[in-house]
DNA sequence: TTGTAGGCGTTATCAC
DNA sequence: GTGATAACGCCTACAA
């Protein structure tokens, strides 16, 4: 049985069968379709159809045309908001007619480096990027050789890209304010380490401010969630203490919230009576215990907004170079059990 | 202020600067490294060094070269089970300097085909395909075309392509051999419309085919999970309906599960009381009430066997169609509190 | 071991 | 409106 390797249908196959030029059959797919005459556009579409030809987005991409490709850079695939964030950008993307290349660093600075290297490589038109380390270098690069940046959250020394992200600063106001109002007098924060990372930055510094404004007492767990050891022995630390005002921990994302949560079952703890409450919604919030209380992003928004930064970057692009900007998402509150005495 | 559009250097340049030819540097870059005089080797080294040159996949991808690219359809990216897997294929494809596009479907056939058409577009060297739909058509283009492709669980008609996915049966017994043990005699088994979807479809003719051999009572919820409504009002009615024998609910993944535990919440239900057992595991499971009892899938595995069966595919390609084959996962058991009585 | 020449499928330029 | 033709950056016979 021979080898049916069926080769592709090009643009040259289309233009005979339509008796026309390569020219006219690229201009039919491009956004000069306009300028053909109807009854070219009809034998080409029906040429085009009757060999099933797609453009090629390899050969495309080479000559000066665009490859309609965007690249995502994202820290951990695993983490619900990074995909719900994704999804939006995949959306946004959908709708104008661009791919989307998705690359996952698994929060490891050299892979991220190696990443943007690859994705620099597939001539992609523009980026969205979930930084772990700061690979300042290879993004400034980037923008000198014409490619939109927008950073999610975290804003990078001297790059020159959009950030998109969360108002951290408010949303941190929010956190204290409902805590507060709910009568907890003493918190815990929990954070992975801030290092360089910019929104756990922010966090944290708010919630230092915040605490000192509203005369509460707190103290921070800054360290890596694997270390489950010593976030038991923290938070256990935390409860057990003797005090006369009621206690509450503060998640400052996701994967906090899920580590504590954890820490809390395996102390015996009392959701409320502890009083616990997490950035970043999850789909399991609802669901244990009295519920967890959240302060929810709106991620697809933040997603699609990301995109939007890209093509408004693209469009103006080239003559002058706009500065860069920040857009700034509101948190919501989603009051549950974890926060009710 | 000029325009900075520093060009991307190419092949060419680096040529000169090693004074080379553009073969030498293309041969540096490829698997002929060897064949170079170590002196040629380091200077082609040194210059490409120098300008920060890097392979146009474009360009590469063009002309009979490869164009390092594995595309991955996934059905629904939110989708803890999906994310899982894919970070698999991820993995495997960075261990063989592949690059990895995703695409997600959003469970639209018409999306799916769409994308399939993309990913075809940007000559990917095989692709990693979690269907929603009946892509047959498609499917066989591409591998008319010599496209290597592996199916995630469901297979699909008359398409060559391996299959990769969970040993239902054995999964499905596993099941109904716990829930046996732990004394439920009457199970509900909630899963989406199974239609076409073959996992599905096993999974479901397996439940049957289990309580009737095991003399248990069972009936099936098979809707929309988005109609909560109905699924509220089905489970009420099992729970609620007189019974001496012990009820469990049995749900077909994690999608359904986490209904589920919605509505048991919601109707005051106590988890161990009414058994519930999932397929796939899940961060929160064991979190919830007395913790989930599930099944869990070895997704990582299964992402990685994926990939592999792309590169057998792909080695042994051309001259001879290999048979296509089933890879079987099996499932673990993880029991906690839900099937505790 | 190294280089030359042609072609991959598309788009851009410039004629007609 | 339409169509030759030259790039685009790289790979690959084929030569030397």
């Amino acid at each position: 049985m021979p080898t049916t390797t069926q080769q592709r249908t090009t643009i040259l196959e289309v233009a005979r069968e339509a008796r026309a030029s390569k020219t006219s059959v690229s201009r039919y797919f491009s956004e000069e379709r306009e300028r053909l005459s109807p009854d070219m556009q009809t034998r080409i579409a029906a040429a085009a159809q009757r060999l099933g030809y797609r453009p090629n987005r390899m050969a495309s991409g080479l000559k000066g045309g665009r490859s309609r490709l965007i690249g995502m850079l994202v820290a951990d695939i695993r983490n619900p908001f990074s995909v719900a964030v994704m999804h939006g950008v995949e959306q946004a993307c959908r709708e104008r007619g661009l791919s989307l290349m998705v690359c996952n660093t698994d929060n490891d600075p050299a892979q991220e480096r190696e990443h943007l290297a690859l994705l620099a490589s597939y001539r992609v038109e523009g980026l969205v990027i979930n930084a772990v380390g700061s690979p300042d270098r290879e993004l400034q690069a980037l923008v000198e050789q014409g490619t939109p940046l927008v950073l999610l959250e975290r804003e990078l020394g001297e790059v020159e890209a959009e950030v998109v992200g969360l108002d951290n600063v408010r949303a941190l106001d929010m956190a204290l304010n409902h805590l507060q109002a709910q009568g907890y007098g003493e918190l815990l924060y929990l954070s992975e380490p801030p290092e360089q990372a910019s929104p756990r930055q922010t966090r944290l510094t708010r919630f230092h401010q915040g605490i000192a404004a509203r005369g509460l007492a707190g103290e921070v767990h800054c360290r890596p969630l694997g270390d489950t050891e010593a976030l038991h022995h923290a938070i256990g630390d935390f409860v057990a203490r003797p005090s006369t005002v009621p206690r509450a921990v503060l998640c400052a994302n996701g994967n906090a919230t899920l580590a504590a949560t954890r820490a809390l079952r395996a102390l015996g703890a009392r959701l409320g009576e502890v009083g616990l409450l997490g950035i970043d919604e999850l789909d399991w919030c609802e669901l244990v215990g009295p519920g967890i209380t959240t302060l929810a992003q709106p991620t697809e928004a933040i997603g699609r907004a990301a995109v939007e930064c890209l093509m408004r970057r693209r469009e103006g692009g080239g003559e002058r170079i706009a500065p860069a900007r920040r857009v700034h998402f509101q948190a919501s509150l989603i009051p549950r059990g974890s926060t009710r005495r």
